[in-house]
DNA sequence: CGGATTTGACCAGCGC
DNA sequence: GCGCTGGTCAAATCCG
């Protein structure tokens, strides 16, 4: 670009040389061959200079989209590898979100969360139909009743050095930076973690055993997994307790030391009801066509995060993922035009070893203007909040925030008037993305009701 | 023949 | 300590 901006001063060089000349060459010789000759130049340059001004603007925004891409990619990286500082509450995250407001937009692929996404949520609310975030998030002040997302010094210490639990190279290559930059995701609080230093930390993992996050998805699909745009190999199966449908095990073969699992099963009370459970973080760069899928699980898993990380320190009971069980929530107050006008249904399982967000889309949601977002907590032991009383006791603003963001990539995976049932992850098979099939998707098995029925039909439990 | 899938074995965590 | 369960490993098998 700045070449093309030295190339329009040349020619405006050019061009003044040019009329010097025929000043002078006027002054001298006023032939009219002479003058055609010159205007003809003249105006040989001036198209130049728009064609030379078309291709910077192209080149312009060729280069915005590539500044975007970058860092798009940046933040996954360093949503991976530190834990910044996050907004203590509203007013911080529209302080943060003011001060921001000349960053573009950028998409994290990560299941964790870093303050930045914090503030491109607040962004996204803003070009999202939720002008009035600010506003209303002032109401929240009040009323958050210690909701909020708040990471604790301790916590932060301890999952500073959750990388180092990645034993692969690409880990290492970003010690460097982890040295001034620390993770927080609360996705790595692994048992692997146990070997952090330090008395407190200790206390807090003994206080906090919580494992990775995981988002479970579930979604109408005929394939035997869905086509989500990353590349998966199978390493395992298993029939688990209650469900005769095998449980089948992937892990991500995009990179080779990429963590992140997946786990696939079919519901066995509606066998066209596929249900995926992601757990952990890619480590590298995903496909465009994995891009949806991830930020929709990125933004559940802050969810997930926001919410287990502020009620944690307050004991939590067992999970329980039934929702019938579960103190529900419900945003029937005036903050319901704060989130989006469609939202999977989904439930949240804070387990003691897997903290589970489910998001599920095999129910059309409702609109924002008539009806209400259902969230479903786990239950809080007595010392606890109850959310059930939603008028005393709203959800924190990072929370909406994180929602919010969901429900924006869910509306971005679906699409205005698409099926609800049937996200953009059910894709016919084309050969144009052969490379982002799964293992699966190659199979007999693919796009067959029948074929499924007909095998889970003769599933035995080995139990 | 190489890569993917299958499947029994093994291990760790948890509850009793 | 024991059994149950979920998760992973790795040898065997399958398939293009």
């Amino acid at each position: 670009m700045l070449r093309k901006d030295s190339a329009v001063d040349s020619i405006t060089t050019k061009i003044k040389a040019t009329l010097t000349t025929t000043m002078n060459t006027n002054s001298r010789d006023s032939s009219l061959a002479n003058k055609k000759n010159q205007e003809d130049q003249l105006n040989s340059t001036k198209s130049q200079i728009d064609e030379a001004k078309e291709e910077n603007e192209r080149l312009k925004s060729m280069l915005s989209k590539i500044m975007k891409d970058y860092k798009s990619l940046q933040m996954h990286f360093q949503g991976i590898s530190q834990p910044d500082h996050k907004p203590q509450n509203s007013k911080d995250i529209i302080a943060t979100s003011i001060e921001q407001e000349e960053e573009v937009d950028l998409v994290s692929l990560s299941l964790g969360r870093s303050s930045r996404e914090f503030k491109q949520d607040e962004k996204e609310y803003d070009q999202n139909e939720c002008k009035d975030i600010k506003k209303q998030s002032k109401l929240f002040d009040g009323l958050e009743l210690g909701l909020d997302c708040r990471f604790s010094p301790d916590f932060t210490e301890v999952t500073k050095n959750y990388d180092d639990s990645q034993e692969n190279s690409f880990e290492e290559s970003k010690k460097e930076h982890m040295i001034s930059h620390e993770p927080c995701q609360q996705n790595y609080l692994s048992s692997k973690m146990a070997r952090i230093s330090g008395d407190e930390d200790e206390d807090f993992l003994q206080q906090n055993p919580q494992k990775k996050a995981r988002v479970s998805i579930k979604a109408v699909c005929d394939t035997t997994t869905m086509n989500d745009g990353c590349q998966w190999r199978k390493y395992g199966q298993k029939i688990a307790k209650g469900n005769p449908c095998p449980r089948a095990y992937y892990r991500c073969t995009v990179s080779p030391s990429c963590p992140v699992r997946k786990q696939v099963q079919r519901c066995f009370e509606d066998m066209t009801i596929l249900i995926t459970t992601y757990e952990g973080t890619h480590n590298h760069p995903l496909p465009f066509s994995a891009n949806a899928m991830a930020s929709t699980t990125s933004a559940a898993a802050s969810m997930l995060n926001c919410t287990s990380s502020s009620t944690s320190q307050q004991g939590i009971t067992n999970a329980n993922n039934n929702n019938n069980n579960l103190h529900g929530f419900n945003f029937t107050t005036s903050n319901t035009n704060l989130l989006a006008t469609h939202a999977p249904k989904t439930s949240i399982s804070t387990s003691q070893t897997h903290p589970t967000i489910t998001l599920d889309f095999t129910t059309v949601p409702t609109t924002t203007s008539s009806s209400t977002h259902t969230f479903s907590s786990q239950r809080y032991s007595s010392t606890s909040l109850n959310f059930s009383t939603l008028s005393s006791t709203p959800p924190s603003s990072s929370f909406i925030n994180s929602y919010t963001a969901l429900c924006n990539n869910f509306k971005s995976q679906v699409g205005a008037g698409s099926y609800l049932g049937r996200p953009s992850f059910y894709q016919p098979l084309t050969s144009n993305n052969t490379h982002n099939m799964t293992v699966e998707d190659s199979g007999e098995a693919r796009n067959s009701i029948n074929w499924i029925k007909k095998k889970y039909k003769s599933v035995e439990p080995r139990i």
